[in-house]
DNA sequence: TTTCCATATTGGTTGGTACCTATCCGAGCG
DNA sequence: CGCTCGGATAGGTACCAACCAATATGGAAA
């Protein structure tokens, strides 16, 4: 058992305590926490600092540490598409478009630190939500890193299929978000009368070494998806 | 001197140390950086934790740490738009539209925890960047927090004017993005084509007891701005 | 009654130690 | 020559102990 750090099953542990409590209701002190739970301060302030971070908990040094008011959005964190779509309570789908070897091209080979004319694969899907569309999505892969991809199924998870069959983890990403113009190709694919207006979400996603292994340039419809987060003070 | 944390100084330290290093380049071990810069292993960690999560450099278990690749857009921070602008630079100004005490109403309401019918301040300002157009902002704050705001200056920075007139000083907020289409009126003053698609970012700010104290809608021109952020695995 | 200050309490920071686990690389075997 | 295995070394987790800094509170003084 307990294949996972103490300081999480800690966390796990305050976050089931504090279900139901009123918003600015203190916790017990750390030191309390510590002793009632048998482990040092320091992993209470571990798991503290992980509820704080999501927006769960606020802290106030010489007072103590409160639940924070229910928040709207947590703190944004990587996620597919599927995953996006079942948090919102809504059951994701996709058609494949297409998908095939081409040559990067500028863009595409800034993005992934690679040569122009390095080959990577394509794949374009219409992705669903509750079986109407809800956003155009372009994903590029370098193609020596996942051989044979075009022939899988793409219907799914993108993400658990670079991790089940490449031992591919994208640990972060980077992102751009645009408000663009739809051209009529777009706005027909997505159902949405033409000249209507899309959120585009540029996206490179990292490995654990912080190499780039993913270029997806996402449009969504703009009257059916927003992007919610917190941001917080206090970095340079 | 040192008014600050010792493993933030640490963290600038290595900041300094790392300039122009290759990127996958590694850092002396966490054991070395201890020794050499005569501080415990546990404030190296704290260092570089907070280099970890902006992401300057990544670690891997059993390897080493190492300086992470150039990155395009560091993590979303909380910025007002003078500092957003002069991080772009672009030389921020405002233009007054309108100040004055309204009530509430349903949406601000909700977003500040109060009832509709209390009084709020609302500031509504056009914000250019280098002398042109870049977004039309409206910001709402509870009226009996923020006395005689309306007869301030309010061409500059309102955060700046919170944080020393009155103490208020916001510390986290609640972002949700969406892409819109402008009405004639945003068009003509933000001064791009009638029909334009814009970008709309509601925020609520938060003090450092994560009560609201800020609802605020910003429309920015599409043409000219973009929000860049930096997402990671590993939450809940 | 009100104001102010000493003090106890809380979170914040730093030092130190021990052990676990992942990674790397070279020695040794096949 | 290639592969495997193990040791050395890296970061990861956890613990203890002490002190600092902000806060709250209650009692003394005005």
């Amino acid at each position: 058992m307990a294949r996972q750090a103490k300081h999480e099953e800690l966390r796990q542990a305050l976050l089931a305590e504090m279900a139901g409590a009123e918003p600015h209701s203190p916790l017990p002190t750390e030191r309390e926490i510590s002793t009632r739970h048998g482990v040092s301060r320091n992993t209470v302030r571990q798991a503290l600092d992980a509820l704080e971070a999501s927006g769960t908990v606020y802290r106030v040094q010489g007072a103590g540490t409160f639940v924070a008011p229910a928040v709207v959005s947590k703190s944004l964190s990587l996620t597919s598409f599927s995953e996006d779509m079942r948090e919102r309570n809504l059951e994701p789908a996709s058609r494949l478009l297409a998908a095939g070897t081409v040559r990067a091209g500028r863009q595409v080979a800034e993005q992934l630190g690679i040569a122009p004319e390095a080959e990577v694969v394509r794949v374009s899907r219409l992705r669903l939500a509750d079986g109407s569309p809800m956003c155009l999505e372009n994903v590029h892969l370098p193609a020596d890193r996942v051989p044979g991809l075009a022939d899988e199924d793409l219907s799914g998870s993108l993400y658990a299929l670079l991790s089940e069959r490449y031992r591919l983890e994208i640990r972060s990403a980077e992102q751009v978000v645009r408000a663009v113009d739809l051209d009529d190709t777009e706005a027909a694919l997505l159902g949405v009368p033409l000249g209507s207006s899309g959120l585009r979400v540029r996206r490179v996603g990292l490995d654990r070494r912080d190499t780039p292994v993913e270029a997806t340039t996402t449009l969504y419809r703009a009257d059916r998806y927003d992007i919610r987060f917190t941001v917080r003070r206090g970095q340079s």
